[in-house]
DNA sequence: TCAGTTGTTTATAT
DNA sequence: AATATAAACAACTG
């Protein structure tokens, strides 16, 4: 699921239930989402940390304490949960923040990505460093700068991290396809104004999708299309093309994108 | 059984 | 230097 929306709706559930609570335990059910650190290490530089309010970017989620600050990333599956103390063990918790009021819970099928400690703003950058400016935060000025001289194809150039840090596949597919840009187009071949319909598609996704917590596969928007077992475009009704797109499903209107 | 999956990194080739 | 592709990671689902 998670791609910049989850992340924000994972920030918001924390923030409203674990600001402020001290952290009593931490419980590792699976190391195997810990990365760069031990069990022992995480639980040992945690315990008697208190949350504060925590920060997002990109899909990544910045989870500070008066301690280390906690970096998580969700990779295709995952989840942060807030259940009541000794709410039953899902078969996925992998790692449970314990405080007296609830607990945090990470959640996450596959271990694509996972967690990491950050004892200072130092550390912190390290783990975040090359990410572009988030997707939600970026300017037009940003979003042009960051396409300047790109001679890929315009999608994968959106799902590039390191040149705007949030957007994912359903996303990327979503705004262009609500741009009418073709998404195998050089990033360098758009013009301006395409560049700035794009940039505005781009904020319109995000900020309803942020809202919903998700992206969500509303029947009017291409991602409730694609799910579809013949996808038609909701616009159009044309049958929707489906390519490989930096490595990931791509789905396109020949209608409104073309080719 | 096999292909596909909302993410990222690495190796390899162009 | 950029770009593209495939594989790997892990664990399902249809």
């Amino acid at each position: 699921m998670p791609e910049l929306p989850d992340v924000a709706g994972f920030r918001s559930l924390l923030a409203a239930h674990a600001t402020g609570q001290l952290i009593e335990r931490v419980d590792v059910a699976d190391a195997g989402v810990l990365r760069g650190i031990t069990a022992r290490q995480l639980q040992d530089s945690l315990r008697g940390s208190r949350f504060e309010r925590p920060e997002r970017h990109g899909k990544w989620l910045i989870a500070r304490t008066d301690g280390p600050a906690i970096l998580l990333h969700f990779g295709m599956t995952g989840s942060l949960q807030w259940l009541d103390s000794g709410a039953p063990l899902d078969r996925y918790d992998r790692v449970i923040f314990v405080t007296s009021a609830g607990e945090l819970r990470y959640r996450d099928m596959r271990k694509l990505q996972g967690i990491t400690l950050a004892h200072d703003r130092r550390e912190e950058d390290g783990v975040l460093a090359g990410l572009g400016p988030d997707a939600l935060g970026v300017t037009a000025g940003q979003f042009d700068d960051a396409l300047q001289g790109r001679r890929g194809a315009i999608k994968a150039t959106l799902m590039n991290q390191k040149i705007i840090a949030g957007l994912g596949n359903l996303l990327a597919d979503e705004i262009l396809w609500r741009a009418c840009i073709n998404p195998r187009r050089p990033a360098s071949s758009l013009t301006a104004p395409e560049r700035r319909e794009l940039y505005g598609q781009m904020r319109r996704v995000l900020r309803a999708s942020v809202r919903a917590g998700c992206v969500p596969s509303r029947p009017s928007w291409l991602t409730g299309a694609r799910q579809q077992r013949h996808p038609t475009c909701p616009r159009c009704h044309a049958t929707l093309c489906r390519g490989r797109i930096g490595g990931r499903t791509t789905m396109w209107c020949p209608r409104h994108q073309g080719r």
